[in-house]
DNA sequence: GCAACAAATGTAAACGTTTACATTTGAGCC
DNA sequence: GGCTCAAATGTAAACGTTTACATTTGTTGC
């Protein structure tokens, strides 16, 4: 025996219309009718069904999120301030990986063409190509994209800004007297990756250094690609004196490497990393990283797409912010650390 | 001029409902209708608004999972598990932490009462006293509890066995030879910690080892805590042979602990720790833990909560399984370590 | 006391499906 | 051809709200 809306109005003695207006505030109610609206509701301990409410509205207050992946701290980082954000506005958060880029644009398709939410977060696996970006455009409704975006023309996209970050990286390595700098890259068609290369070897330019080629290895953003990516550096006749990982996880394989080959970290070669995981104030020395503001993007994301649905700002738009990211200054860098290292 | 069910049928000269067979496949369909309406829905592009199929059919394909913090990568897999299994189902999952233990109840009414999802899967942050039991028991429809069961009668529960866990590391440290063993405890009226210390004893004694009062301290499941209780265990005049921290981040805060005054482990003082999380194997020496088995607990719970909603089994019955850990060796209890340790 | 107007309330039509039930169609059989 | 029965289809009533519009009530100024 659910009670319903009718229930409410016909012990209240008023129309539906008028237990709606009292519930949700929009309208004028006198007082007195309130109250005993509300009496009523409280006795029978009512709450308006949501499914009813979301048909009639045509609205869910319900924001899906999709992501490539659900593993590591960086996901759930994220997640969490998209969580708190959206509570604070009264939201929901539905979520899902992309379960593999092929069903990428289906899993939005079923969030958003069929109206189970109001608009999505979306980051991609990798880099969209064309085909995908023609997909994406087809659909209606708010998108904001994380860290990378499609090909067309109008969309909104929040991004970390790698070519900053890894600029200041390699400017901070190069202030240290620095020279022969190499980089282990992130895997091949991450945007992420691509960025931070590119801040690497404009940095170089820029700094009047030339960039030997075989001080580039290529990475998988692993703990084990960084293991290799050193290995190789140093079976080099001329090993580098610096070294910029494309993220922690890699930075950490080096120091592995580092530790089984008896190089000293700082002083026979110096480490950088990027993306400041919660492992790497672990570290001994502690690795010098570039802060990546996960928390910022995930509510300035939301933020934005609230704004979308409630129309405040266009949906078919075009905007694009990078959020700056901050340099973590441990031991590794050849910097004195005065940080107590945690892990032995 | 967003198309609807009315416009299909109209355009495929067959009635909505004959659509709606078509599209849901239940009821009979000549093969040639059959093609007719898949032809315009294809043409058109077709897809069934959810908002309005939830209503009507009063469920909503959504699950919901109310966690205590969205932090670690605890719960990322635990997130990570449920999605999966959400995915192979048809289900989506709705995600939400109990923003502090007050709203855990506001949240569930929520996300149940007002049929926003067809059932939840709950894990609470700390035990649940009578009252937070009666209030939850007020609430209809299917919920998994994870981890922790309220004080009520009938209700659905899937565990961690935290006291078998328990039992089989310190068993474990014990067939070292060890006698002297020291617990790290984890925080007050958390029922993970509580388990996992009456595990302790209660192995311990079975094995006529009698309990020194000052080896048992106080910790509060954080790196912080762990440095700190290790550090008060080697203030004692005796100190203890081998330390079981309730969690691997007090194990963390332990060898930092032990790096800092000179103490080896194992050779010294062995560790247990419990949770085989991510960091664990990184540790030199590896850390020996207990592994929980989080993938397996969110993906049965899901599965239990699907046989509840779609009445293949009873929502209100009782049901309380609990999943056995495994031990995973590491050289930090003193065995031999086959292991290459990944950080220095 | 009444006009004018605003405030409060009511009426009923959406919202876009699903599905019980009624009806039609068609096949198989004599 | 007429009967029976199952298969296929259609009709229309839910599902439980919100909200545009219509109506009633109450207030104010004259």
């Amino acid at each position: 025996m659910k009670v319903d809306i009718r229930e409410i109005a016909r012990r209240a003695g008023v129309s539906t219309a008028t237990v709606s207006r009292t519930l949700s505030g929009k309208g004028p109610v006198r007082e007195e009718t309130r109250r005993k609206v509300m009496n009523v509701v409280q006795d029978l301990n009512y709450r308006p069904n949501s499914r009813a409410r979301n048909l009639s509205r045509r609205q869910t207050d319900t924001i899906g999120v999709i992501l490539p992946e659900l593993v590591d701290e960086f996901f759930m980082d994220l997640i969490h301030s998209i969580d708190e954000e959206a509570y604070l506005a009264g939201h929901y958060v539905m979520i899902s990986s992309s379960h593999n880029q092929r069903n990428i644009v289906q899993t939005l398709v079923e969030f958003m063409d069929s109206g189970r939410v109001d608009g999505v977060i979306l980051m991609a696996p990798k880099m969209m190509d064309s085909r995908l970006s023609q997909r994406l455009k087809q659909i209606r409704g708010p998108i904001v994209f994380l860290n990378s975006r499609p090909e067309i023309e109008n969309c909104i996209s929040f991004t970390i800004d790698n070519y900053q970050g890894a600029t200041s990286m390699v400017r901070h390595l190069i202030s240290h007297g620095y020279e022969r700098i190499a980089m282990i890259k992130g895997p091949e068609g991450n945007s992420d990756a691509d960025e931070r290369y590119q801040g690497y070897l404009d940095c170089m330019l820029d700094h009047g250094l030339r960039i030997d080629p075989s001080l580039v290895v290529e990475g998988d953003f692993t703990i084990k690609g960084g293991y290799h990516g050193f290995m190789r550096l140093f079976g080099l006749p001329k090993p580098p004196r610096a070294i910029f990982a494309a993220n922690d996880m890699m930075a950490l394989g080096a120091y592995e490497a580092a530790k089984q080959t008896g190089i000293n970290i700082p002083d026979d070669v110096a480490l950088g990393g990027f993306d400041d995981i919660f492992l790497s104030k672990l570290l001994n020395p502690r690795l010098t990283t570039v802060h990546a503001p996960i928390v910022e993007l995930g509510s300035k994301a939301l933020r934005y797409l609230l704004q979308m649905i409630s129309g405040e700002v266009e949906s078919n738009g075009d905007y694009h912010e990078k959020l700056s990211t901050g340099l973590v200054i441990g031991g590794s860098c050849g910097c004195e650390s005065n940080h107590s290292p945690l892990i032995p």
